[in-house]
RNA sequence: GGCGUCGUAGCCAAGUGGUAAGGCAAUGGUCUGCAACACCAGUAUCCGCCGGUUCAAAUCCGGCCGACGCCUCCA
């Protein structure tokens, strides 16, 4: 399996660190509001490709945290005149349904930054100890920054570059820096926010230090993946980095994974703009596996527009699929037989082939938007191959197949329960009466009056079906 | 100023040296009472532009044009 290295630029062979087992630790949100698109790729992504480790037979701890005391928590609450937990604990709730809603398997792990404060002190401290950090007067812990020779090997950059390169590196008058790129490990509070204890001051953790302390405590000082998003790799990736490894003097992860970036318009999602979505508001016209699908239509290093337009290209495309494998479900629970000579043959070939082209694509840096073109040619063969004639064992044998491969990026075929009112269910059969008489006229017109209530009818070889606008 | 990414049909998108996957949309046809689904058919002589390397390039090299990102909180 090959995987995008930022760190060398290049895709590498993955080789765990413990056979058989994968650590991962993905940066999550920060909760202070409902999460927006943009969030929502890392974790799709990112699950897919939990999902497929998983598939290949690793056993996946993967680590997502929630960072719940932030500036932006403090300002939201203060706006709503709460506190900063009520705000990060709502959040987080609210977070979570939509990560369900997006199929996001629940992380082996989240932990919370404020949980891990002792572990946040004592790392601190470990880097006071050996000259990597400093507390200032007022009780500021900054990291130094110069004292790693390694700084700038992921986003590859070097600080001289950087202050000789610089564009007003204004870094406002904190004077209480010894070098303009050292960093905050701990700040002190500020009136009317949450703080604790430490040997310096009472305050609070700087964000950088958060992941680097949660990945150690749950996955070790090692860790097989890190990921997150593109814009995470300067700086917080790269004071992590640092962090770790002056910490722990142990290589801090071995591959770094960069999601590129979810754009509207081609341009940055951003408020400022006004082109920002949040999950939650994509929820209310469409279902969230949309979003999922249209994720996956593209490589995930490579910038993604969304539009409406492609999410109803989506939307069309996942009924493709979905209503293929809801036919070959149904014919599949009636029909029996073993498979012929030539049905097996085409299990063997052609159906081969695509599996064999969906492991290829998702091996070679998870390339999903293949994986998926796998499974429209899987999709194409059942509509075409799975007859009245086919027998059970070759309709099963494929359905199998095509469910598995949709469960590995997410994608759910199972559909969902749903009931009609018993007023709608009057019509669909009195529709069907008239249909019976040739009366097509009243049959059209009760059918249009569903429509309106949002219920499309389709008659099929196997009986009416419906599904909501 | 430094470091990067991208430019493939109307739209999305894979392909990164051997002669253009897949999907959406649109068109014609088959099926269907109609519609929807499905199937069949054709659909880029060509991969931003200009040069170069090579038997061979969308794929490598150079230049140009265009879009974008990071360098500051940000997925």
């Amino acid at each position: 399996m090959k995987i995008y290295n930022t760190l060398t630029r290049q895709k590498e062979e993955f080789v765990p660190i413990e056979e058989g087992k994968v650590r991962m630790y993905v940066c999550g949100p920060t909760v202070y509001n409902y999460i927006h698109i943009g969030n929502a790729r890392p974790m799709i992504m990112f699950d897919t490709v939990r999902r497929y480790f998983e598939y290949k037979g690793y056993e996946v701890n993967y680590v997502s945290n929630f960072t719940d005391v932030d500036d932006k928590i403090i300002k939201a609450a203060i706006e709503e005149g709460t506190d900063a937990h009520t705000i990060s604990q709502r959040y987080i709730e609210e977070c979570k349904k939509d990560m369900e809603a997006m199929n996001i398997k629940p992380a082996t792990c989240n932990p919370l930054a404020t949980r891990e404060i002792d572990g946040m002190i004592r790392m601190i401290s470990t880097l006071i100890e050996k000259g990597h950090a400093y507390a200032a007067e007022d009780g500021t812990v900054y990291f130094r920054t110069r004292s790693f020779k390694e700084y700038g090997k992921l986003s590859h950059k070097n600080l001289d570059d950087l202050q000789a390169g610089h564009r007003e590196i204004k870094v406002t008058g904190d004077s209480t820096k010894e070098d303009d790129f050292d960093f905050v490990l701990w700040k002190p509070k500020k009136e009317g926010e949450p703080f604790w204890k430490s040997p310096w001051c009472d305050g609070r953790p700087g964000w950088h230090i958060e992941c680097s302390v949660m990945a150690k405590h749950y996955l070790g000082d090692e860790i097989d993946i890190h990921a997150g998003g593109e814009d995470l790799i300067f700086p917080h990736h790269e004071n992590e980095i640092a962090q770790s490894e002056c910490c722990n003097d142990k290589t801090f992860a071995r591959y770094w994974m960069h999601n590129g970036f979810l754009n509207i318009d081609n341009k940055k999602m951003s408020k400022s703009l006004g082109n920002f979505f949040t999950v939650r508001e994509i929820s209310e016209k469409y279902d969230l596996q949309v979003l999922r699908f249209f994720m996956l239509s593209a490589h995930y290093r490579s910038p993604l527009n969304f539009s409406a337009e492609l999410m109803e290209a989506s939307k069309n495309g996942l009924e493709r699929i979905l209503t293929a494998v809801e036919r070959v479900r149904e014919k599949a629970e009636k029909a029996s037989g073993e498979m012929t000579d030539q049905e097996k043959s085409v299990i063997d070939q052609d159906m081969a082939a695509l599996v064999r082209k969906y492991e290829e694509a998702m091996e070679d840096d998870f390339n999903t938007a293949d994986a998926v073109s796998a499974i429209f040619e899987l999709v194409k063969l059942m509509n075409t191959a799975v007859t009245d004639k086919s027998s059970g064992a070759f309709d099963r044998t494929l359905l199998e197949e095509v469910e598995k491969l949709c469960d590995i990026l997410g994608i759910i075929t199972e559909k969902k329960e749903e009931l009609l009112d018993a007023d709608i269910e009057e019509m669909i059969a009195r529709r069907q009466e008239a249909r019976k008489a040739k009366n097509f006229a009243l049959a059209d017109q009760i059918r249009d009056e569903l429509a309106a209530k949002g219920i499309l009818l389709k008659d099929t070889r196997e009986g009416v079906k419906w599904t909501k606008a």
